[in-house]
DNA sequence: AAACTGCGTTGTACTATACAACTACTTTGA
DNA sequence: TCAAAGTAGTTGTATAGTACAACGCAGTTT
């Protein structure tokens, strides 16, 4: 079934070519939040806050990764740590009000870029596009 | 217009999901060859041959990183340098037989893994979503 | 010939990451 | 009840990938 096979090499290259960019990418546009502390902030901003352990296996992080992440998203004033009074092992993260900002603006030129960047797509593949996006992660997500 | 604005924000969060997760899922899978050193590899090969400038310069690369990682593939075997006759300062990159092989081996396992994770797509489908791909990278090529 | 340009390497620094060892706290079960 | 086992997070250490700057060498231009 060669058209199969086509189709399924084209999602590799193209899929692992977009993976080559996006760190440095993200990094050129916004240098305060890189790709990871961006997602992980968001995340947060998402769940009204989480755990470092929640952060960890959503994302497939070690912890220290993101142990260090987070203090370094701290340092910034861009998170703050509020330690469960049911468990003093534990710390909720959240947002501050400053990364709450950041992290809109971040999102809003993002979705800028990305916005010009699909100009000229038609609603209906812009649709299309996204579902099958959503899926093969979502397929994906089980796997890890 | 919400709708197109979703559909760019499911493709936004979608591929930098995928982007946070390629890394580390191609070194799971090759430790032997990274995904950057896989895809310059890639490139010598279906390239015939070319210039660590020109790796360079398609990958949005710095000449240091790309000397670095062919530095890292001659060590392993996996490519030799031809000095270009015409010009001295020129070395031709060239996959070695050993280098050519490896590569085969992780494309085709690469490939399979990707057949594995699209196996209940149907054929229309993945044909969409590999033409959305890349139409999306051309896109991004032309502005880098 | 001297100045300029282009290719590639090396020194240095930084970020993201993992793994292992550790501390501090909580839960369990004999 | 209290010791053993488990869990949350931090820190030490090591590695990969990356950029930028300074350099050396080989061609090219004036």
């Amino acid at each position: 079934m060669p058209h199969r096979d086509d189709s399924v090499e084209t999602i590799h290259q193209e899929l692992t070519a977009f993976a080559r960019r996006a760190r440095a990418t993200a990094a050129r546009m916004h240098p305060e939040l890189s790709l990871v502390s961006y997602t992980l902030l968001a995340h947060l901003d998402d769940q009204q806050g989480c755990r470092a352990t929640d952060l960890a296996a959503h994302y497939c992080l070690d912890k220290s990764t993101v142990s260090r992440q987070i203090a370094a998203l701290e340092k910034l004033g861009f998170v703050e740590r509020r330690v469960d009074p049911d468990d003093h092992r534990v710390q909720v993260l959240h947002p501050t009000e400053k990364g709450a900002q950041t992290l809109a603006n971040v999102t809003a030129s993002r979705r800028q870029a990305f916005q010009e960047r699909l100009a000229d797509w038609d609603e209906a593949d812009l649709d299309r596009f996204a579902s099958y996006l959503a899926r093969y992660n979502a397929t994906q997500e089980s796997r890890d």
